[in-house]
DNA sequence: CCCTTGACTTAGA
DNA sequence: GTCTAAGCCAAGG
């Protein structure tokens, strides 16, 4: 398995109208720590029919520089996402993946 | 192998 | 809120 492949899981495994961070992207993806190379496997996303819209900075931020940010921001509230003082409401929409790779299974929810 | 780059994240002032 | 510093990891030259 090559790295990107288990980041584009991550991702892809992000539903519509749910967003999340790199770093959550990145852990979910069994790669803690690498929020930073999720960027990186993102960029290519678009031609893989990856929906990298769907990750975010911290926060909700939107990081993509340019007219890919507004792009970005663009499609994600055509899916329903809001957007609120330049940041996606992710306590409303940012998504929680399945526990993966947890110890103390802390990730699972209980109601 | 060494150094630099990058759509990151957290902590401090 | 804005800026800086440090930590983090993988790809590319």
């Amino acid at each position: 398995m090559g790295f990107f492949e288990d980041i584009r899981k991550a991702v892809c495994r992000i539903p519509m109208g749910k967003v999340a961070t790199y770093g959550d992207v990145a852990r979910a993806a069994g790669h803690a720590g690498a929020a930073r190379q999720v960027s990186w496997a993102l960029r290519n996303a678009d031609a893989l029919g990856i929906p990298w819209q769907r990750v975010l900075g911290s926060g909700g931020r939107i990081l993509l520089p340019g007219r890919a940010g507004l792009l970005q921001r663009r499609l994600l509230q055509e899916e329903g996402v809001r957007f609120i003082g330049g940041r996606a409401d992710i306590a409303k929409h940012g998504h929680r993946f399945k526990q993966s790779a947890r110890s103390d299974g802390s990730g699972r929810s209980v109601g």
